[in-house]
DNA sequence: AAATAAATTTAGGCTAGTCTAAAAATAATT
DNA sequence: AATTATTTTTAGACTAGCCTAAATTTATTT
């Protein structure tokens, strides 16, 4: 197996690769890393020469698919713990991060599985980001706050961007949860706030504000 | 925090001091830790100069208080773990262990206390060994054999020797579950049967093989 | 009590992962 | 295009944990 560095190296190269959309540079896996970039170099050599990303020297590095699945895999355990430890543990939001960190490491396919099904295979997590299943497949779609949505577009709800209680009870109140499916019924011109009907039954109208922190995909 | 060798350390200190009741021995130490005496040396100096063992040079170790709150922690993570594994994701006898190895190295108050109340704060994993609470604290009795009791006396049931299915089916039927009061009605002579009877409602008979294979404390 | 055997420790070396300081390569500026 | 600035890599060193081989201490026999 990888060790605990070599994990958090991969992942962090995936997570740069999706925000900068190509080549990762040393410097920012090592701001990444909390590392020097001297560091980041002697483990880019490792990563190379087991065949977990394409290196040459200066010019910055991207994943090979091997590479991919595992930090695919780290990201998958670490989105079902977070799971876990909110919706089984009650764990808070600022609570869960930390924990998630050192789980996300163990080494058990067994394990992970059965968390999975424990939670009945959730597809997101509560920041509304894919859960990649056994095979590392993720879903196509990432979540978007539903502000960006159009009229009659038909979402599922999969997060939230604000976790404060305040907010979450409001969603509570207000009668939307995750999984629920939500459509845009009407945007309002002048404040952007919106109509939209839950899950065929209830219409509700949020500000523009509220929509901002709701996250959905299309159904 | 400790690193998790170290934790490893100490647990088998606390485990070969329950053993053999004295100081431990640097060899008895490396065949419990399949390592080396040398590194075993090394490793007691580190805990040495950490206060976390008593150590003299030839002479074997001892836990200090310090170290023996470490190791029982350790413990008690691991062994709630082995319930949470078993209780709630369905794992099997010969799966929980080398997951729960793993699993009690994870730094988190919180979880563990979470896990602890998920599972309804057992006194007792299912091998019938005493969970340590938070504070280190560990019940005074260890479990025994129902076999080794007297007639009249009251126990509770608080784990089984042989997890094979065929056995544990074999209690399901006869209707012996964990957390059970279980009183000894009468000891039969001739080939040491017992009838008990389970929380003072059904009274059964059972042979002294399968006495031998539940384990449980005076109430 | 001396000699031998067993247990333990020391000495020196290895790998993983980290660091600082200096060298080399690439990028930006004049 | 030449110089300067930035980024990246190399060189050499450190710690945690582990190893083998040799030295030392303790235990056991004779």
């Amino acid at each position: 197996m990888h060790s605990f560095t070599e994990e958090n190296y991969l992942k962090a190269i995936y997570k740069l690769t999706e925000q900068v959309g190509s080549e990762v540079s040393t410097n920012a896996i090592a701001e990444k890393m909390s590392t020097k970039a001297a560091s980041v170099t002697d483990m880019l050599k490792k990563l190379s020469d087991k065949k977990l990303i394409n290196y040459q020297k200066y010019q910055g590095v991207t994943l090979t698919s091997k590479g991919e699945k595992v930090a695919l895999s780290v990201i998958r355990k670490h989105r079902l713990w977070e799971m876990f430890l909110l919706e089984k543990l009650d764990f808070k939001w600022d609570e869960v991060h930390d924990v998630a960190e050192q789980l996300e490491h163990i080494n058990s396919d067994k394990l992970i599985e059965q968390i999975d099904k424990f939670l009945n295979y959730p597809k997101f997590d509560p920041h509304g980001d894919p859960i990649p299943d056994a095979n590392g497949k993720i879903q196509a779609q990432k979540s978007k706050s539903i502000a960006h949505y159009i009229k009659n577009d038909v979402l599922v709800m999969t997060g939230v961007v604000d976790h404060t209680t305040a907010f979450l009870q409001y969603l509570d109140k207000t009668g939307i949860a995750l999984g629920d499916e939500i459509k845009i019924k009407e945007v309002v011109f002048f404040d952007r706030s919106l109509q939209i009907t839950i899950n065929k039954k209830t219409t509700v109208f949020i500000s523009n504000d509220v929509a901002k922190n709701i996250l959905a995909i299309k159904k």
